[in-house]
DNA sequence: GTTATTATTGACCGATCGGTAATAATTTGC
DNA sequence: GCAAATTATTACCGATCGGTCAATAATAAC
């Protein structure tokens, strides 16, 4: 027995849902802002998903999976290692909104801020994406590096955290006061400065 | 006629409410937890700073000035403006609590990811001490150049604006309890690179 | 068509939210 | 000592919070 099948598309939902979570946040984000971004009503929500939590874990693994499916993109798709640095880096300033009503920043930086330090399973999901695009960044600087596109004289590890370090604080400051141009003339510069 | 005198001290009573605000972030902290933090009942906290909202604004007040403070005294007890430099990153990073119950990253960066995207009165407050620090570190950056400690081939300007980039990515990066010896490690490294 | 199973719906829940108001307490000016 | 002014205390408010549940609808297996 199979039962009634669903109405609605469960990707589609937990897309309405990230977004809401990704312009409110975790808390200011209520149930019936839910119910109004994905059109379901809470029953629904709480059947499909378990409960607010539960659906924001998986909202963000989305979000985590869209943009680790991205950024690899961005990078293999590249003409050279160093050109997929570059592309990375820009990539994450314009994947920040502008309407003031929708998302803004990186999803994953706020959730970061917001819940990392006392919810452990969005910590633990969040240090398990950092840890593997610290290592894929690392591993295009070494491609880079062995090129001869990009100097050798830092490792690999510490010129991926390095880059990573500029990125989050370009997507922080994307929040209030900078525009995107600066954004891109600012990575630029570092990009220039510590390869 | 004068009334019956405030049995509390109102700067602890905003200090006990930043460092609840610092901790869990404005929606997360609840006027209990406020009542909790400060000791006071709710009737005394409302008759004295209007609503939740305004007290919040006056922690921050306080937070960005003992900030403001503390960073123009790193960098004028300095020996020299790139010493000054260095003291105030590395000032930043060791300012960040590292109690997953008590206050986490930088207030500042907290309101800004939360509040300034949805808030006027929150982000103008933040883009105004922004401001404010990059012009400082501007001028102390130009001061280093003058005298030959660091390379001047970068406006002042602009190399303000990557520290200060690099700052807010390192105190991001210690919401998921990344160690303070490799940020200090990387913060030497990020001015080696563009200085 | 009957039955089993699942999804949808909307009413409903207690708890907590931020905020208010009436009362008690404590001071100063007279 | 009394009146005026201000603060402290606490009971209380409607609204909203996240979450549940019983009734209804829709499907597949038989």
């Amino acid at each position: 027995m199979v039962g009634r099948p669903r109405q609605f598309d469960v990707d589609q939902t937990l897309d309405a849902a990230m977004r809401a979570f990704w312009a409110r946040g975790y808390e200011a984000t209520s149930m019936a802002d839910l119910m109004a971004a994905t059109g379901l009503h809470k029953g629904s929500l709480y059947q499909a998903f378990g409960d607010k939590h539960a659906l924001f874990i998986e909202a963000l693994k989305r979000y985590l999976a869209e943009m680790a499916r991205a950024g690899a993109k961005a990078i293999q798709t590249a003409p050279t290692p160093r050109d997929g640095l570059e592309r990375l880096g820009h990539m994450l300033i314009d994947m920040t909104g502008e309407d003031p009503d929708g998302p803004s920043g990186c999803m994953a930086l706020n959730a970061l801020s917001e819940l990392a330090p006392h919810d452990t399973e969005v910590r633990e999901l969040l240090q398990g994406q950092v840890t593997r695009i610290r290592e894929a960044i690392a591993a295009t600087v070494a491609g880079a590096q062995e090129q001869g596109q990009i100097a050798a004289d830092r490792s690999p590890e510490v010129l991926a955290d390095m880059l990573l370090m500029f990125v989050w604080g370009l997507s922080m400051s994307t929040k209030a006061y900078l525009d995107k141009t600066h954004a891109h003339a600012l990575l630029d510069e570092q990009l220039e400065a510590i390869f």
